[in-house]
DNA sequence: CTTGACTCTAGAGTTAACTCTAGGGTTTAC
DNA sequence: GTAAACCCTAGAGTTAACTCTAGAGTCAAG
């Protein structure tokens, strides 16, 4: 019955820009919808359910590239589910380490954070010498910190 | 006795390209060297070591702006441990929401890639239903991921 | 004095994922 | 029939932190 719905009610229907949805379509995410004589897109009710899929996909840190195949995947209905799961894969090995090297980061700052709160406390009206997080970084310890 | 390093010899001691250094000049976050005769910079050492400070700062998650910030109060020899206590808050709490958010992620990611795994085995040889992962990609389930 | 390695500046290009603009045309409600 | 609200395209702008280019000048060795 309805004969589609125009960019704007979509775009607020799913809570994205209308510039991010044109912006969609020209990367192959969203099918090119129909047009009105005057040129207007008409989209259908799949549409919505595809921006929600890439925006539900994005929550879980797939890149756009990377969901334009999985909607490929779900649109031709194959089984698909070995790509799905390689991406899987390596997406949590991603995430994971990304993980490790946070949690290296947290005890560096928190060490850091330790020794100018020290410093602080030592120095409660005595003469500052120095703040030691700054002398450490300006130290050339030649210590290779990966990237 | 040493009349400045070029920027060449510069880069390569410190292990940075020599656009880099031309960038963090621009940037603010090294001083601007005297000039040979023919507009050459001439470095001294102390611009090696605060290559050496931006690429361990970098390495903490700072910010070249932020690094910037460093640097100047290195420079002036001001108190500046407060300052820089709290540039270390703001960026230790940073990093510990960004792993929860991660662990988050992992938590979502893995168990998709357990659905993935099962119906891989469910279907060996019989009929895919389709991979479950995509199907709960798709079903708009109105769940308001954060962003 | 010529060759090759080096350096200079200003500015464009890179990546991701949008976001916005200019300069138009279309629909619809009054 | 006209004004408001909507839509179109093409392309520029945004952010961070570089990276690279073109076209020209400089320096050291032989």
């Amino acid at each position: 019955m309805s004969a589609g719905v125009r960019i704007g009610q979509l775009a607020r229907n799913a809570g994205v820009g209308i510039h991010a949805i044109r912006f969609y379509e020209r990367r192959g995410l969203l099918r090119r919808p129909p047009r009105s004589e005057g040129g207007y897109r008409l989209f259908d009710p799949d549409d919505a359910r595809d921006l929600k899929f890439i925006r539900k996909a994005q929550s879980l840190g797939f890149s756009l590239a990377e969901i334009r195949e999985l909607l490929i995947l779900e649109r031709t209905s194959a089984p698909g589910c070995v790509h799905v799961r390689d991406l899987l894969r390596r997406k949590l090995s991603d995430v994971r380490s990304k993980i490790e090297e946070l949690k290296a980061l947290e005890a560096q700052l928190a060490s850091g954070l330790r020794k100018c709160q020290r410093e602080l406390n030592r120095s409660r009206g005595q003469p500052e010498k120095g703040c030691p997080v700054l002398k450490e970084l300006a130290d050339a310890k030649e210590s290779e910190d990966s990237k």
